[in-house]
RNA sequence: GGGUAGGUGCCCGAGUGGUUAAAGGGAACGGACUGUAAAUCCGUCGCCGUAGGCUACGAUGGUUCGAAUCCAUCCCUGCCCA
């Protein structure tokens, strides 16, 4: 099967130029073809993590995926989409956030062999010289067609700085040099960098008369359109630092009914008779495909290990008496004689005492299985049956605080 | 450079001297219902706290018993003109 089908059953492809053209030249060789991504942060999330799976998907059926961190459009801020400027990073931040997009890529993508190149557009943006960019690739652009993408409307409002402008022409330089390095024909992207893409594409064929070609895929949003991977603290992060394996899997085991089979088919590389399977699942029985969701898709990104712990954790607390081995702790040193509040503030349970006030106050807080409804309530050696006390915040997130030292 | 409209809490957005920690909406959070779902309903939603206090309406100064609201300067943004 062409990975084009496959791409396309599985529920990818949003916008392709030239779609028969591509598909023949898909079966027919090997293609090098790109993805960049920006580093605005130092991990990559759930946003980023739907282009991978495309990429590993590529790469399974042979091709070659050339990843491109963004040290140099970094610095300039893509405004696709968006109706702010985004935050000017310092270079130290950008070379410290292509570094970890680096060591994360390493996770999905098989680097040896040749098999996939990593590139840092930093080291060729970052030289260019103004008037020869302006001669050589300005000239390919007319203002007239850039004002029509569609990916600046949301600035209409707010207004678009020069340098923001420039974006699309970094970017579109970029699969050029990459044209002109590695024989790269497709560049690859979430559907809100369409218009840098073809911008790309139509530059590579003016400037090197060659044929190249742009392919987009869904981004992932829910049923009701808004983004997914969004988290009460932000971004769905694949860093498990930033997003416990814990968190991750439970965040995919929470999804809505409506969006359990499009994340089957874009997040897991399971086989489509069985996504098919598990998304027809009706009522109760759902939540065995969004269990099967979140392990596979928690296996992809932390690894097999993490994901078994993630759902033993979650079987047990959920399935059992709210408790597990695996599930998020807090050691804390002499808790007995200490206030509940001030222990759950230490660890970061809560944001402020306000907070734990009002959710004692909304019974929304149990210490063992038993409300609390006192908030100055001082914790008793006996909380710590096994060393350990359980606490429920809310309906379903679950600590044990473990009382370390004598 | 000139004219003009603005900069309010996580976001949008009302408010034009005191009764304003600041309407309304969204997001978020808690409760009920449920399937660790959605929808719905109810409640909460700056920080510390018993009262009460503190910090907050672009920045800095000023007027005033009292300012998000008035004045000055500065910074930033939209639109129109050059």
């Amino acid at each position: 099967m062409n990975v084009f089908d496959t791409l396309t059953e599985r529920g990818f492809v949003a916008q392709c130029t030239d779609e028969s053209a591509l598909k023949e030249l898909l079966s027919s060789e090997r293609v090098t073809f790109y993805i960049g991504f920006d580093p605005t942060a130092d991990s990559l999330h759930a946003g980023h993590f739907i282009a991978l799976m495309a990429m590993a998907h590529m790469q399974k059926a042979g091709h070659r995926p050339i990843c491109l961190v963004g040290g140099g459009t970094g610095t300039i801020g893509d405004p696709s989409g968006r109706t702010d400027m985004r935050r000017v990073l310092t270079d130290e931040a950008i070379e410290h956030n292509c570094e970890c997009f680096k060591k994360q890529i390493a996770r999905f993508i098989d680097f040896t062999d040749d098999k996939a190149i990593m590139v840092n557009n930093g080291d060729w943006l970052r030289k260019l010289n103004y008037i020869e960019l302006l001669r050589e690739i300005g000239a390919s652009f007319t203002v007239n067609r850039m004002l029509a993408a569609e990916c600046y409307k949301a600035r209409w409002e707010k207004g678009l700085t020069f340098l923001e402008f420039n974006y699309m022409i970094m970017q579109a330089y970029d699969f050029l040099e990459l044209a002109r390095r590695y024989d790269c024909k497709l560049e690859m992207g979430g559907d809100d960098q369409w218009s840098n893409i073809i911008a790309g594409v139509e530059l590579c064929r003016r400037k090197e008369n060659r044929v190249a070609y742009g392919l987009t895929n869904k981004l992932l949003t829910k049923a009701d359109g808004q983004k997914m991977g969004k988290t009460a603290g932000g971004a769905l992060w694949l860093d498990a630092d930033k997003t416990s394996p814990y968190d991750f899997y439970q965040y995919w085991r929470n999804i809505d009914d409506a969006d359990v089979q499009k994340c089957l088919s874009l997040l897991t590389f399971l086989p489509m008779e069985e996504v098919k399977e598990l998304s027809a699942l009706k009522d109760a029985a759902i939540n065995d495909a969004k269990a099967k969701l979140a392990f596979e898709v928690t296996k992809i990104v932390h690894g097999q290990d993490e994901a078994a712990k993630a759902q033993k954790a979650a079987t047990e607390i959920f399935g059992g008496g709210g408790v597990s081995d695996d599930m998020p702790t807090f050691d804390v040193a002499e808790p007995v004689g200490k206030k509940l509040l001030d222990v759950l503030l230490e660890q970061q349970i809560f944001a402020s005492k306000g907070e734990g006030r009002r959710l004692i106050a909304q019974s929304g807080l149990s210490l063992n299985e038993q409300k609390v409804t006192d908030a100055e309530y001082v914790l008793q050696a006996g909380d710590f049956a096994d060393g350990a006390a359980v606490i429920k915040k809310g309906k379903k997130k679950f600590y044990k605080i473990v009382k370390q030292g004598a």
